[in-house]
RNA sequence: GCGGAUAUGGUGAAGCGGUUAACACACCGGUUUGUGGCACCGGCAUACGUGGGUUCGAUCCCCACUAUCCGCCCCA
């Protein structure tokens, strides 16, 4: 019997396991400088938490989350997003009290689970990168927010990018839309498509973000959220902007923009990219925006929040074919049965001094090891045979300039930084 | 949930009713004694996704299933 792996999930291998590790190490270093730190919640959380906090008839909720029932009859879910749980992390380890800095600035990383059909980008388990900021409701930490998703974004090399912002305003400015955009929408009920047909009675706002071409012709007259902001709305919309303008963050007001999860209000944001893998079009590669409400919703105190989230395999495909192999320092060739033994030996040593080293374990003759050495990208070369054996030493092969020359064994196991050294530099 | 395409060895990829199922790459070995490249020679046998048909005969035709890829929806 022979398995495969579930569909829309992925085997990472070595090589691209290199990749990720490089995005991880470049995460963290823009993210220190932002005085951002890591938190790490469940995989798995009640279901209620997601639920609530993404709103009852978002997609996500509906018809992408996997649920499951564990033998103590709790229903528990799979995290298809990781603002929830940092949330929900923050209230129960009241991460609001006074002894906290605010904002109170976090990171996580990790895999997400959405039942969806996997296709270019798009799998099952997918892993993102995002960060929450709770306790302030100036508009300079949106700023402050966009501002890293940006520098981010350019540290692992993604081009084209696009920054599209929007405001859903207030709940007072929400809701005046709302009833507005029902007022108009209404009348061509029948017209719309059917998806948009059920967004109208459950969550109005979708219609605006409907790909259907006639939907798209009504909406493009329907009443924009930005004509019923208050004016403290408006006040903080016009904040973010003039401090993009001002940090040269080039965006564009998409009014129609909504996003997925319902907590989101005042500004939020999405970032694609127009790069070539994406075969065309822009894609969007990382997205976030304000949810002031969030906390309350999840049984905390009223606090403010703004985050994003980025697709990491989505940034994959942008970083494929930047990736170089790293050098190896030394493979060992040895002729014979003895001498094999008297390698890893040797290795040891090597290995105990600091230095990777590879050797063979399968008996061949000296030139298919030196053709592995070389495959290996190995920068110096010991031969190990049975007159080395006898005189103690090894011969050293810089591979670079084919020299070679005979060393003690001595020296190469309690000094093989400083032979290397003297051979690179030669 | 809907639509399209594809499934042949480690990889890429021919074949399209009867073949020893090409070829290339990779890998392994050899070309006389322990050295990376090239060349040449040789080896690479759980390879036609699974299950049903049609047929004297199916890798090739039909059906179903499964999987993968791409698109839609939605999203990161």
């Amino acid at each position: 019997m022979s398995y495969q792996r579930p569909k829309g999930t992925a085997d990472i291998l070595p090589g691209q396991s290199q990749l990720w590790q490089q995005v991880e190490a470049i995460a963290r270093r823009v993210l220190d400088q932002y005085r951002y730190q890591e938190i790490r919640t469940p995989l798995f959380e009640n279901v209620e938490v997601f639920s609530r906090s993404a709103g009852d008839t978002s997609d996500i909720v509906t018809k992408e989350m996997y649920t499951f029932e564990d033998k103590g009859g709790r229903m528990m879910a799979l995290r298809p997003e990781g603002t929830a749980g940092v949330v929900r992390a923050y209230v129960e380890n009241k991460l609001y009290g006074p002894e906290f800095q605010k904002p109170y600035k976090v990171w996580y990383a990790g895999p997400m689970f959405r039942y969806e059909r996997p296709q270019s980008g798009r799998q099952r388990e997918f892993h993102q990168i995002g960060v929450e900021a709770f306790g302030a409701t100036s508009p300079v930490l949106d700023a402050e927010v966009i501002a890293l998703a940006k520098d981010l974004l350019e540290a692992f090399g993604a081009t084209k990018l696009k920054f599209a912002i929007n405001t859903l305003g207030d709940p007072e400015s929400r809701a005046a839309y709302h009833q507005a955009l029902v007022d108009f929408l209404t009348p061509f009920q029948a017209e719309l498509s059917a998806d948009s047909q059920v967004r109208l009675t459950k969550n109005p706002l979708r219609v605006l973000d409907s790909k259907d071409k006639h939907d798209q012709e009504i909406v493009a007259n329907a009443p924009k959220i930005l004509d019923y902001l208050t004016p403290a709305a408006q006040a903080h919309f016009d904040g973010v902007r003039d401090l993009l303008t001002k940090l040269g963050i080039e965006y564009v007001v998409d009014a129609d923009m909504v996003r997925g999860l319902d907590y989101y209000n005042h500004t939020i944001f999405e970032i694609m990219s127009a790069d070539p893998v994406f075969g065309g079009g822009y894609t969007t590669i990382l997205g976030g925006g304000r949810y002031n409400g969030l906390v309350e919703e999840l049984g905390g105190p009223e606090t403010p929040g703004v985050g994003f989230a980025m697709g990491v395999e989505r940034l994959m495909l942008l970083m494929q074919g930047k990736q170089n192999a790293a050098a190896l320092p030394a493979y060992i060739v040895a002729i014979g049965d003895a001498a094999t033994a008297q390698a890893l030996e040797l290795a040891q040593a090597i290995r105990a001094q600091g230095f990777a080293v590879d050797m063979d374990y399968l008996g061949r003759k000296p030139k298919a090891q030196f053709k592995s050495a070389n495959k290996a990208g190995a920068r110096l070369v010991l031969t190990l045979g049975d007159s080395e054996l006898e005189a103690g030493t090894v011969e050293v092969k810089d591979m670079a300039t084919g020299e070679q020359t005979s060393v003690a064994q001595t020296v190469v196991k309690t000094q093989f930084a400083t032979l290397y050294q003297e051979t690179v530099e030669d």
